[in-house]
Parts: structure tokens; C-alpha cells; sequence
DNA sequence: ATGACTGTTGGTAACAGA
């Protein structure tokens, strides 16, 4: 079974690209994030023509996920269990603050026999902005949703979680001090997905022996590696992952995502 | 090349991304 996550920022934007990388990568089963678009936008029929079911969870302008699988598409959740809402602080001079909305972050689904989770983990912002604790509550409430998903059986959770798991990741931890993404906390909160018995799959170095998955627009950081490993594959050990690679080449040429796919090939134990 | 972003919107400037 070949599984891959791409964050795509805006899949109208990336239609180009995704459609003919869908037909030479042919996964089985693609988690997306960002896809930026209501579900009436999503481009259903035109993934559905590869051989796709869709299961799509989009609020318009920001964050968007789906799952997309030929191997069949079964008990589709649209949030985690008790997965936290966004609660926009309350404006000056209104008197009722503004409704908690969970956000379009997660779309689960039973493919192959394997629960899969697409998620587009809160960025945080800042260390003093409301959008860093709403992020660890949500890591939090991930753990709490997925502890009997892992006991019951295998499990692929994958997304971009916004977290560079070590120093290692980033491209100069020096650049990220006083920032989100490389705290202890966020890490923790990772670390603590993968005590439930679920192992970070590490895909083979790219260039300059890293695997990162995210480079920043701006200034040529893609030319010169400077990126980020934050798009991660979490996976029940019984899931034997022979292969996983980072695609570069979708992060080159005209209109690319700010992220590159993660790609995973894994075999299913049988019988133990 | 000593500089270099892209996407969305009751949109054309503001904001988010990480």
C-alpha cells in the first residue's frame, strides 16, 4: 500500500500539479491539507476520474483537508472526537463573543483496513498568541481521540503537524528561538501521539541528508535547502514501511506548494 | 543574480502561512 500526505496550499491553485502527480505516484491512499475551499469547490470530479473517493472537509478560505482513496473509503469522520474549537477572541465594544468553530483540520477514514487521519495540525503563531495554546489543547485532544484508534488496530496519521520534531529539523535552529514549531511543549505533544504506539516514519535523506518537507516561499530558501521537516507520517509498528521518500520534484518547477509530499510504501502484517 | 513568495477574499489591501 502506497500512502502519501501533501499539504498543497489551496487545491484549486495546485490542480496543475496534483492531477498528474496523483497519475505518476499513484498512491493508494493521499491525506491533503490546506486546501483552501468549500466542499462545493473541491475538485471532486476530476479526482474521482483517477479512481479516487474523496472525503473532503472544507471551510471556505483557510485549511481545508481531505482523504482520498482507491482502496476503499469507509466511516469518515470530519473531526477527531472532542477535537477543541478555535474560540476568536472577543472584539472591543461586542458584547458576545464570537462562537467556538472547529476548524476543517482532520478527516478520518477506514481504507485497506487501515484507519487513516489527515491533519492539518493549528500553526501557533506565536508564543504569546491565543493560536499557540489552541494548539497544544488540540495536540492534546488528538492523543485522547486516537489512544483506542492505536489499540484497536493499525493506524496512518499523517498531515502537517507544524512541529519540527528535533533540532535537526529546521535549517538553523538559531533562527527559531523564541518561535513555535521547535518548543519543548509542541514536541512533547508529538512525542506523546507516538508513546500511544506509533512510530515517525523517517523518509530517506534528501538533499544535504535531510527530509524536509516545507520550504519557505521567500528568498530562495528552496534553492538553498533551508526548510523544515513538518509534514509527518505517524504509523502502527504492525505497518512494515518498505520505502519513504520526500518528493522534491512536486516542490520544483511552476506554481509549486510551499510543501513537498511525503511518501510512504508499506506492507500490512498478516496473520500475527 | 548578494535578491528572490503565494494564496484567499461581498477582494484590488489585508491577512495568513511557518
Amino acid at each position: 500500500m502506497r500512502v502519501a500526505t501533501w499539504n498543497v496550499n489551496s487545491v484549486g491553485a495546485r490542480l496543475p500539479r496534483l492531477l498528474p502527480w496523483l497519475e505518476e505516484t499513484a498512491p493508494d491512499v493521499v491525506a491533503l491539507q490546506e486546501t483552501k475551499c468549500a466542499d462545493a469547490a473541491f475538485p471532486h470530479a476530476q479526482v474521482e476520474a483517477l479512481g479516487y473517493e474523496v472525503a473532503h472537509n472544507g471551510d471556505g478560505r483557510w485549511n481545508g483537508s481531505a482523504l482520498l482513496s482507491r482502496v476503499g473509503l469507509d466511516d469518515v469522520a470530519l473531526a477527531f472526537p472532542g477535537q477543541p474549537a478555535w474560540a476568536p477572541p472577543a472584539e472591543e465594544g461586542v458584547l458576545l463573543p464570537p462562537e467556538p468553530v472547529v476548524e476543517a483540520r482532520a478527516v478520518g477514514a477506514t481504507c485497506g483496513g487501515v484507519r487513516f487521519w489527515s491533519l492539518y495540525v493549528p500553526n501557533g503563531r506565536a508564543l504569546d498568541s491565543p493560536h499557540y495554546p489552541y494548539k497544544l489543547a488540540w495536540l492534546a485532544g488528538l492523543r485522547e481521540a486516537l489512544a483506542p484508534e492505536v489499540a484497536a488496530g493499525p493506524v496512518v496519521v499523517m498531515g502537517d503537524f507544524n512541529i519540527a520534531p528535533a533540532d535537526e529539523d529546521v535549517w538553523d535552529v538559531r533562527s527559531f528561538v523564541g518561535s513555535t514549531h521547535v518548543t519543548p511543549e509542541e514536541r512533547r505533544a508529538l512525542a506523546a501521539l507516538q508513546d500511544l504506539g506509533l512510530v515517525d516514519v523517517r523518509a530517506r535523506p534528501g538533499k544535504g541528508d535531510r527530509a524536509y518537507t516545507y520550504w519557505d516561499y521567500r528568498a530562495g530558501m528552496f534553492h538553498k535547502d533551508l526548510g523544515m521537516r513538518i509534514d509527518l507520517v505517524l504509523a502502527s509498528p504492525s505497518l512494515a514501511v518498505t520505502d519513504a521518500w520526500v518528493d522534491r520534484e512536486a516542490r520544483k518547477g511552476k506554481g509549486p506548494s510551499d510543501h513537498a509530499p511525503v511518501v510512504v510504501d508499506l506492507v500490512q502484517e498478516s496473520g500475527l
